[in-house]
DNA sequence: ATTATCTATAGATCTATAGATAATGC
DNA sequence: ATTATCTATAGATCTATAGATAATGC
């Protein structure tokens, strides 16, 4: 039963960390509160000195989840703009993403959710989206800035979808065809 | 109060629109069977004489929600594959289909919960995502089967993902590019 | 004194069932 | 006689709150 300041914060993080892993895993509504401070080490009643509903964890959650998979690919990256394409495609579209929703892209494993979600949660999305967009173009080669923002639409919606349909398939092999297609038509397109 | 046997089974068909309709608008735990019943002009008690459980009635209106779209673009289409090819792009990504999810494509809707969905549930839609990247392989030029099938595969994901962004973004100007501009590369892309 | 956490529970909601009612169909 | 539907409710689950407890920090 640690009370102070500090431990609160460390708290409050861990909570929201918990939450962001699992809402992604299990969907928005796929938890309950309960369960999300057992695996934090506390009760429930505790939870309401630290959100003020379920609802705002949930917006708190979704934000700490979005830019997650993005800042990894970057640090990791190392070459140039072209390099960082192709890492990104065989990131994203890796058979370890897939099978770990509750570590990776937000937009593929909530997807329709946050379509059902409320304007300030949407709001959010939607400044991530957009960002997630001009990196992407950053990094496509050739110099009409138009077309690369095209090119990176389409290549954030290849991503998002292909991975919606590898996690939906049961059939493995089908899965990783639908994977390892898009990528190489993904780099194709950037080459 | 109805009794028939030819009543029961309207009545079956109903609840299951019904509920192909609502589940896609609300995710598959969005609404309630006195919901669902009550939208029916019926009252929960005799929900359990048409379905085992409420499990059993998101399976069967999933299966019945899953081939709308196909069905749809392919009795409109009038030309050639690839005039049906234009025609099933442009039909997917507007405005429309984007505002009525209710009576769209299931993947896009539903593809996060799907992927959380038992066995036999997933089993059905792999079925249908099979067949869907066939009817969209025999639609794209060129003789070589296996170049169409994976442009199919990156269409049908170009397809569900933007759409998903395009539902999840919050400002419509940013929505309709998504869907303009993944409509034009992919029409490009057929020609 | 304040507050982060605990235990306990009220209140809402939802699935599923029990038993009654009113049609069908042999 | 059978059964499709009705009303009523048991039982489970989940959010949010009330009041107690045990630390922190002035």
């Amino acid at each position: 039963m640690g009370h102070s300041k500090a431990e609160k914060a460390k708290t409050h993080k861990r909570i929201v960390g918990i939450a962001s892993k699992r809402l992604r895993e299990e969907g928005l509504e796929g938890v309950g509160i309960a369960e999300l401070m057992k695996e934090a080490g506390l009760t429930v009643g505790g939870f309401y000195k630290h959100f003020g509903s379920r609802h705002d964890l949930v917006a708190e959650a979704l934000d700490a989840a979005l830019g997650g998979w993005k800042r990894r690919i970057n640090a990791a990256a190392s070459g140039g703009s072209a390099a960082t394409y192709t890492r990104l495609v065989d990131d994203y579209l890796s058979e370890a993403h897939r099978d770990h929703p509750g570590t990776g892209c937000a937009i593929s494993a909530l997807g329709g959710e946050i379509a059902r979600s409320d304007e300030r949660t949407r709001a959010l999305v939607t400044g991530q989206i957009r960002n997630d967009i001009q990196w992407i173009a950053s990094l496509i080669r050739g110099r009409n800035k138009n077309a690369a923002r095209s090119k990176a639409i389409l290549t954030f919606s290849a991503l998002v979808g292909a991975m919606g349909l590898a996690r939906a398939v049961s059939d493995e092999k089908l899965s990783r065809e639908i994977l390892k297609t898009v990528a190489e038509l993904l780099k194709e397109l950037n080459s």
